[in-house]
RNA sequence: GGUUCCGUGGCCGAGUGGCUAGGCUGAGCUCUGCAAAAGCUCCUACAGCGGUUCGAAUCCGCUCGGAACCUCCA
């Protein structure tokens, strides 16, 4: 029996609100799709929750015994500021402002993220695919959209006819939007539009020959919409109808419903079984973003260089700090609560280094009730995460698993049979590690090192300085065993190097 | 205005009908040459009002407060 048969996983659909046993297509391969960043610009702490999230989840499902593919895209054209048709291009604009080639501004943050992603030990997806790798497979589900009616072209545009559409199919449903009201809202922005309805959306979009990033096309010169690329790799790299896909709340509309309309008509068949949005992350109650101003990048972190950071904080106790709360509500961001966060997170990676070097110390026979306690530990990891991945109630179970840690790391034996102990142990350490991602802090900056050095050459100065040749002796001895060589200089000064 | 969601102790945050997570902070204690770590104890909450129920933080209604989306955003 599989450890997803033993946990059966539940997930919160956001297409119906509700949480659903998680049936995948077919067992145990599992399509994971979540929507990946636009590189025009440097991520933001906000963006992270959301890869955060799904990086857990692909964690959590390979763990269990599935065979996930996960495919996390990257954005690099056809990004517009607004579908109106008056936007600009993100990628192109932020080419403009740093007088780059629109693939150099691509380049610099796709690289900048996959860094961060690095630091933050977000693994890589199974896929990363590129809307500019895949400029055909998108006009060919242009073309498919149009031959099935549901799209019309204007002025070398193609726009995605919702009207049309809604005479056979649902649009809407993913955000619980009505129609009705949305033309309602903006029936004042209509005129001179290239679009029959306010609520249509481009799938292929022209552009003057002066804008750098094009490409030919059925209909003339131009870039994919923002939300066909999703639909285009989505169905491309796990088929026209796959079990999970994410992405953060405010993608929902009209990003994921523009997608969904998109498969349907191209394909006839929705594409997502079970739908995923990961909550904001706020600051002071309001969300972080660019536009507000509240948002910081992860090296701001770092460094505490920003007006919101009183310090720095470094990046597994931010991971603790995101992991502490559940994916679907908001997490508010605070300097106490990251500071906070810090400490106890300090006490679980402790815990961890400590497990890791113990072995099992019998305490005469078993006791059949403290066993019971421990394996309820080791199966409460389970069903937590099962539990629509719910990692702050795992963290708690890790925290009770911490104490028991602490006193083994005090001496203290235990009486429960060694195979629990073997259990426990695995159990806490691969939780820690390959579920939730989280490492032992070990980043300790040159600055400390020489610190830390300079105190051992201030003692070693000492000691020969009282004639204690063994202290001085076993001090340069065991710093070479590190790799760090002590040397003597001729008026009583050391210098030292490291391997 | 429309749609959706939220309001839990000093702070952060789980929890969906009875069994009242967890972390951080504060106070006291144990251990300890000092410090740290670790352990123990205490501070025990569900915005307000009303209803359903034997029983509600959890369900229903209203009021107040806040947020997200409806334009780009993870």
């Amino acid at each position: 029996m599989t450890l997803y048969e033993q946990h059966p996983v539940s997930i919160t659909n956001s297409l119906s609100g509700k949480k659903e046993p998680f049936v995948p297509l077919n067992p145990p391969f599992v399509g994971l799709y979540s929507c990946g960043p636009t590189v025009y610009n440097e991520v933001h702490l906000g963006n992270l929750r959301t890869f955060t999230a799904f990086d857990v989840v692909y964690r959590y499902l390979t763990h269990i015994g599935y065979r996930v593919r996960y495919v996390r895209n990257i954005t690099d054209a056809g990004h517009l500021t607004n579908d109106a048709g008056e936007g600009v291009d993100r990628i192109e604009e932020s080419a403009k402002l740093e007088q780059l080639e629109p693939m150099e501004v691509v380049q610099k943050y796709t690289t900048s993220f996959h860094e961060v992603c690095r630091i933050f030990n977000i693994l890589p997806p199974s896929i990363e695919p590129t809307a500019t790798g895949h400029i055909v497979e998108q006009i060919e589900m242009v073309k498919k959209i149009l031959d099935n009616g549901y799209a019309y072209e204007t002025n070398g545009s193609v726009y995605f006819d919702v009207r049309r559409f809604m005479e056979k199919y649902k649009y809407g449903e993913l955000s619980g939007r009505n129609i009705d009201d949305l033309l309602e809202g903006t029936r004042e922005l209509d005129r001179q539009d290239e679009k029959r309805n306010s609520v249509d959306f481009a799938i292929w979009k022209a552009v003057s020959p002066n804008h750098i990033q094009r490409w030919p096309s059925p209909w003339g010169e131009g870039i994919p919409g923002w939300h066909l690329e999703c639909s285009a790799m989505g169905t491309k790299y796990l088929g026209k109808t796959f079990d999970i896909h994410g992405g953060g709340m405010d993608l929902k509309f009209p990003h994921h419903e523009c997608e969904i309309a998109q498969n349907v008509g191209a394909y006839g068949v929705t594409p997502v079984r079970y739908w995923m949005h990961a909550n904001m992350l706020t600051v002071n109650g309001e969300k972080m973003s660019k536009s507000k101003g509240n948002s910081f990048l992860p090296k701001e972190l770092f460094t505490g260089a920003h007006p919101l950071l009183e310090k720095a904080y470094s990046p597994m106790a931010v991971r603790f700090f995101m992991l502490q709360s559940h994916y679907s509500s908001t997490l508010d961001f605070s300097n106490e609560a990251l500071s906070a966060a810090e400490k106890g997170f300090k006490k679980l990676s402790n815990a961890l280094g400590a497990i890791k070097k113990l072995d099992f110390i019998p305490l005469g026979a078993e006791d059949h009730e403290l066993t019971k306690e421990l394996e309820k530990l080791i199966t409460a990891c389970y069903t937590n995460m099962s539990d629509d991945f719910n990692t702050a109630k795992t963290l708690a179970v890790l925290f009770e698993m911490t104490s028991w840690i602490n006193d083994w790391k005090a001496g203290k034996g235990t009486a429960i049979a060694s195979e629990t102990f073997e259990r426990f142990k695995q159990t806490f350490i691969s939780f820690m590690e390959d579920v939730l991602g989280l490492r032992e802090e070990e980043e300790h900056n040159q600055e400390m090192i020489d610190g830390i050095i300079q105190v051992l050459i201030e003692l070693r100065k000492q000691a020969r300085t009282n004639k204690n040749y063994a202290l001085s002796d076993k001090i340069r001895d065991d710093l070479k065993a590190l790799g760090i060589q002590l040397m003597d200089g001729k008026a009583g000064d050391m210098s030292y190097t490291i391997d």
